[in-house]
RNA sequence: GCGGGCGUGGUGGAAUUGGUAGACACGCCGGCUUUAGGUGCCGGUGGCGCAAGCCAUGGGGGUUCAAGUCCCUCCGCCCGCACCA
């Protein structure tokens, strides 16, 4: 290294040498050279490699979420680098053995998009964006265990993903049904239900069509109740946790059975109020319903029907969803029998029932429902309250419809004798017991999460390892014979099915089971499939004959700590948790790994202006300009100070040399003290001035906020800063006297503590001083000492205002406190004439002297 | 409509449990160093006021010796969910 510095002979005790033409004012902080320099070091020592096996060494896992990989990094990737690298660091030098790995969620649509406008295959610009993310994240110094890394596309890596997916079918928890599915006419594959947002795909923004189709699914509400309940045992984000308690959407209730008599056929159906079920005064399916058309038939009602249903089912999705729309539907001409006082509704078929939630069809209590009651009032239909509102209860309104429809809770009336008068709560059970006796009904839990549809007619994912016989069905491909690998095909291009149904040799194979001549299913699985367990495989990424030892991964799961973007909350968050409580049950996993994610960090975006970055808006900012321009060490720190990292952020350029500015104070701050300080001991308690003590007495002030705010919080900003007080106090000026064992203590413990944020500068500037290497050494503890001062500033106050400060020794009583109080000058002069009604003590802060006019 | 979050100087943000509002930084102003630019260093910087002092955390009200922090109410912005029976 011949760039570094060779210490010449100390130049005396004293630090009034300080000047500034020293021979290490004529060097520049120059993060090109420092940084590219200690990277090559942890490269060529493969520093944060970590074994499979740490033995008793504690450990943890920090992770953030995978990265797709396309085109090049942005602000995003660096921001979620900077807060993981800093919390691994941290863990890391607290004592830790530290999992911190890196792989790509490389299968996915926009690299086949790509290809199939340009006719490359997807392999190659994923790999090609894959080796520039690789780069990056080398430049940026993110200390990752690059021997496990991987892409979901790898056939080493979706051989396991085949063989979760065999597991999950054996087990029943992958299955094969026709439904009524999203179909995305621009991307022409289904979605799940996941990835429709507002009635349009996520990706495309194109209205979605519903198609009948035949899918594959993961049968995810088989695990609702657990997904729901082991939320409480997680330190995630409230808000996410309350999205993912509303996408489950338990909702407890009964299901109720009327029946059409002429027809015979019994119509259960799903109610959470079945308290009201002496309101109900029709009943409605929705259009999808099977039976629709046959109830219909033979009656006048029948080609409006018809009409009506062919109408509903090719009406754009994000219409019918308006909450705002007027209620549409028409009658059926039948009827079906209220169990409970065996009346006779009329049945309706109406678009605002919806035939996924439920038994696909309802009954109606327009007094105690919102829409039930547009239904009611747009078609004339008779209202019947049967809850009184608690404006009501004391005198029986007029009007009959006013309050309504009323929701909340009350006493019945208008039921049957037994039961009015009797608040609806306790009606409640009452009634679903009574129905169950007779048959007619039970308490029943119903969830709006539906089972995961996983199949895409897309080229570029993994395939599903399945074989269709004509004799024997779907078969799954033997264990042995994975992975079925993708096989290249000339034309991306989907046309209503997968591309590689193109791939005619591929496509055409033998039953596993009967030899018969069979067919590959051409489907490929949704990406989040892939995502759903990358985490276990890096635990024991290079096992070639299981996807992991379940041993191993009982060392470092769960992730200790999760970090990435909130848009991930429902989907990959919820799809994970699934994933590893199938596997447990499975025996995959031990048993007591039943969360992938202990605790989860959503990190706000970088915006510029107050807007998001964009393309259009012509206001991104690269990290790879910015990394050019002031060096990662910059980059990583000012992205971490501008805010908590929790919070959005505004990027400022200005900011940013201002933090290039500090840890260019800092570096050269220690390259001085290196030079031209002798390496003494920090001075024993009885040989210290008075600017040792203020010097030495900060930066263990220093070392007590920092570690608080890295280990009790995810305060980054805070620590920054207070590792930027303790460089404002020791420069030249302000050191005055100190002895160069206190200068170089502080500048060390400087560098110690930005270690996590800006590795390099900060290992070299440690190195500089003490000849050790910043990694290896423990992260600083506070010395008690330091932090409790022998006086303080009391703070003297009169009727609640700031009016002096003096200093007080900290262990004077309370009455010495007031006794300062009211020596003070200032003080008095707000007393004076006035009477002090009392004295507030605030030990070690303040005195609250309360006087009134006499 | 329901649920959650937020509102503090010119700007980003601090204020951990009700106890010094504005840490730290950007920007701006002034000074020193430098051939010069940049860098570096020193000082100042919430508003009003000559000053004593007064005012100030979206608006209004309350609790308290003391409120950015707790309570009520209104306003504004952001996010999630939304015909789920």
């Amino acid at each position: 290294m011949a760039r570094r510095f060779e210490p010449p002979v100390a130049l005396g005790g004293t630090a009034s040498i300080l000047g500034r033409c020293t021979m290490a004012a004529d060097h520049r902080y120059d993060p090109a050279e420092i940084e590219p320099h200690w990277q090559q070091v942890w490269a060529d020592e493969g520093t944060w490699e970590v074994p499979d096996d740490p033995g008793g060494d504690p450990t943890s896992y920090v992770l953030e979420m995978l990265p797709y990989p396309s085109g090049e990094p942005h602000i995003g990737h660096l921001k979620v680098y900077s807060v993981g690298d800093a919390v691994a660091h941290f863990h890391r030098r607290t004592g830790h053995r530290v999992l911190h790995p890196m792989g790509y969620d490389a299968f996915g649509l926009p690299a086949e998009n790509h290809a199939i406008k340009t006719g490359q295959h997807p392999r190659v610009s994923t790999e090609a964006a894959i080796e520039e993310f690789q780069r990056q994240f080398r430049r940026w110094g993110i200390s990752i265990d690059w021997t496990r890394e991987f892409g979901t596309h790898e056939p080493r890596i979706y051989h396991w993903t085949q063989w979760i997916f065999l597991e999950l079918f054996r087990q029943g928890l992958a299955y094969q049904k026709e439904a009524a599915v999203n179909w995305d006419p621009v991307e022409e594959t289904v979605l799940a239900n996941e990835q429709v947002v507002d009635g349009r795909g996520e990706r495309s923004g194109a209205l979605v069509e519903v198609r009948q189709l035949k899918q594959w699914f993961f049968r995810i509400t088989d695990y609702a109740d657990r997904l729901l309940e082991d939320l409480d045992a997680i330190r995630w984000p409230e808000h996410v946790k309350t999205m993912q308690r509303n996408w489950i959407g338990r909702s407890q209730g009964a299901e109720v059975v009327f029946r059409n008599e002429q027809m015979a056929v019994d119509y259960p159906v799903f109610t959470t109020r079945p308290d009201t079920l002496f309101g109900a005064t029709f009943f409605v399916m929705a259009p999808e319903h099977p039976d629709v058309l046959r109830l219909a038939a033979g009656t006048e009602h029948e080609a409006e029907v018809g009409d009506y249903v062919n109408h509903a089912l090719t009406a754009d999705n994000a219409l019918r969803g308006d909450v705002d729309k007027e209620k549409t539907g028409v009658a059926l001409g039948r009827t079906v029998t209220n169990p409970v006082n065996g009346e006779e509704l009329p049945m309706y078929v109406a678009d605002y029932v919806l035939m996924e939630y439920g038994t696909g069809a309802i009954m109606a209590v327009p007094a105690h429902d919102e829409r039930d009651f547009a239904f009611a009032k747009a078609f004339g239909l008779p209202i019947r309250r049967v809850i009184q509102s608690p404006q009501q209860q004391g005198s029986p309104c007029e009007d009959e419809l006013e309050g309504l429809p009323y929701s909340g809770d009350g006493p019945l009336v208008n039921s049957a004798p037994q039961f009015d008068g009797v608040h609806n709560r306790e009606a409640l059970r009452a009634i679903v017991q009574w129905l169950d006796d007779q048959g007619k009904g039970h308490p029943s839990v119903n969830y709006r999460l539906r089972d995961w549809l996983i199949s895409r007619q897309r080229y570029w994912g993994t395939p599903i390892p399945i074989i269709h016989c004509p004799d024997c069905g779907a078969v799954p491909v033997p264990e042995a014979d994975l992975p079925v690998v993708l096989p290249d095909v000339e034309d991306y291009k989907p046309r209503g099915r997968s591309p590689l149904a193109a791939a005619e040799e591929w496509v055409h194979t033998t039953c596993p089971r009967c030899g018969a001549t069979a067919e590959r299913e051409t489907d490929t699985m949704d990406t989040f499939v892939d995502s759903s367990w990358y985490f276990l495989r890096y635990c024991d990424a290079l096992n070639d004959r299981a996807a992991w030892d379940p041993q191993i991964v009982a060392r470092w799961m769960p992730v200790q700590q999760y970090i990435g973007g909130v848009e991930h909350a429902i989907l990959h968050l919820l799809y994970a948790r699934f994933f590893t409580k199938a596997l447990a049950d499975l025996g995959h996993l031990p048993h007591e790994i039943q969360e992938p994610f202990a605790a989860l960090f959503t990190q706000g975006m970088i915006l510029r202006d107050g807007e998001k970055m964009s393309k259009n808006r012509g206001n991104v900012v690269s990290p790879t300009t910015i990394v050019q321009q002031y060096g990662a060490d910059t980059a990583r720190c000012y992205i971490l100070f501008i805010g908590p990292p929790d919070q959005d952020a505004d990027w400022s350029d200005t900011g940013a040399e201002g933090m290039h500015r500090f840890l260019g104070r800092l570096w050269r701050l220690a390259a001085e003290a290196a030079a031209e300080l002798p390496d003494d001991p920090v001075p024993a308690s009885g040989a210290r001035n008075r600017d040792d003590e203020r010097l030495l007495r900060k930066s263990h002030w220093a070392i007590d906020k920092v570690t608080t705010d890295m280990s009790e919080r995810f305060n980054f900003n805070t620590a920054i800063a207070a590792v930027m007080e303790l460089i404002n106090e020791v420069t030249p000026v302000k050191r005055g006297d100190a002895s160069p064992g206190a200068v170089r203590f502080a500048i060390a413990t400087a560098a110690s503590m930005i270690f996590p944020f800006a590795p390099h500068v900060s290992t070299e500037a440690y190195h500089l001083l003490t000849g050790e290497r910043l990694w290896e050494q423990p992260w600083p503890a506070a010395d008690r000492e330091f932090l409790e001062a022998a006086t303080f500033e009391l703070v003297l106050q009169v009727n609640g205002k700031v009016r002096d400060r003096v200093q007080a020794p900290s262990d004077a009583s309370r009455d010495d406190l007031v006794a300062l109080a009211h020596g003070s000058d200032r003080v008095q002069q707000f007393i004076d004439r006035n009477e002090v009604v009392k004295e507030i003590v605030v030990p070690g802060k303040l005195v609250n002297v309360v006087v009134r006019p006499v």
